[in-house]
DNA sequence: CAGTATCCATTTCGATACTG
DNA sequence: CAGTATCGAAATGGATACTG
């Protein structure tokens, strides 16, 4: 029989493990951290994750006391106890040490529909104008249907669409999508970016205005080991 | 096909966790952190893992860059590179998160070969007198192949016996396995453990002396969260 | 919106035995 | 000591479709 799930230790970093390595685990916590806390929300923040698994990640992760299941008013909402909350250094810790040490991405890693995702969660609504600012995303090397994107920001809130919402866009972005996930990532900054490729259309206000607008990871400051021996300048 | 291995995600948890999150790899960088060299110490650290998978996940470890294998006239070690050695906060928060959150252990968890290795490398040898120093450990409850254990000190250094070396013996400690563990993990203390059947025998300046001695998990001091509402006293 | 249900290809891993 | 070889049982989880 192998029927042993867990790894027959004793030690806190087995059984911390035992709960959270499995695969997916660790990044719906990474969401819920974020403030996600619906279902659609962490499908879209864990976009490869089936509805199957993501369910059974929850109901695992609510045995484990990781996060409760709420119901307000036939909304469903998972909202992370004490015990979750404290994952927070644990998420850090490896996001940091993955910033580090994995500078790496393939082209699989670079998913526009998470991109967007993460940007239109960070963008600074206080240092942006009032109205209707829309940010037009034109990526460039990837298949046409995932090149145009579209963040609308109102009152109401940002709107991640892949459509054209029909408004006026006060920005357009037009890159090569590693680009801007290096930029997201603090692997390169503005100005690395646009000699990679980055090019910003709209009025000059707003295009000096972009970067504040436009937060990045908040792994893009994780200070990077210096270059090796064998390496680049 | 499934053959998307990783979680095609740019975000550097989750490229932390496509290196992280197999089962085992952790373990085997916590018992490099805690010194262990050779591939047969690892084994004893990681008591259930079979030799293959061992085998494979120092490779991938390798290729990963968090260890470098180095052939040191015949005996071959494993020391982790920097990046490894960067890990050390991903494992300690982990582990302060899984002394703090999942405090109940099942039998399969009371390891007694696993705790006696723990328990010697961690002994406070500047602590003990000089020549020969022998601990007994016989622990109730289990099968008696498993009962009785021997760790010698001297110049050489410290030997985990499950056999008897045939030494006088300068104490003996007997107790039931779960309370020795509830002590090395830092659930209950000295006193808490004497209430729960651990019974030292031998001269009162070697039992005063052991809590000095035998040191306990580096996670032993870890804070504990105040009872549930639910909850103790 | 918030999930379930089903299916099976693929992978993983544990057990065991063996080798230079 | 430091691994490799082989095997098959079991679980995983991805894809897809469907539901209250």
């Amino acid at each position: 029989m192998q029927a042993v799930p867990g790894y027959g230790q004793f030690c806190p970093v087995a059984k911390a493990m035992e709960l959270l390595d499995e695969r997916w685990t660790l990044l719906v916590v990474r969401e819920l951290l974020m403030g996600s806390r619906h279902f659609n929300d962490l499908r879209r923040g864990v976009p490869r994750i089936s509805p199957a698994l993501l369910s059974k990640r929850l109901r695992t992760l609510m045995q484990a006391g990781v996060i409760e299941r709420r119901d307000h008013g036939g909304r469903i909402a998972y909202v992370l106890t004490d015990a979750g909350r404290e994952l927070r250094p644990v998420v850090e810790a490896l996001g940091c040490w993955g910033a580090r040490w994995i500078p790496e991405l393939g082209d699989e890693d670079l998913d526009p529909h998470l991109l967007l995702w993460d940007v239109h969660r960070n963008l600074d609504l206080d240092a942006m104008p009032g109205g209707r600012t829309v940010l037009a995303f034109r990526f460039s090397g990837v298949p046409r249907a995932v090149a145009s994107w579209w963040l609308v920001v109102d009152a109401e809130g940002v709107d991640v669409c892949d459509t054209d919402p029909g408004h006026d866009v006060t920005l357009t972005v037009t890159t090569p999508l590693r680009t801007l996930v290096d930029l997201w990532r603090g692997q390169s900054d503005w100005s690395g970016a646009v000699r990679d490729g980055l090019v910003v259309d709209g009025p000059a206000w707003a295009r000096r205005a972009l970067p504040r607008w436009l937060r990045l990871s908040a792994f893009a400051t994780v200070p990077r080991p210096a270059a090796a021996a064998t390496g680049a300048v």
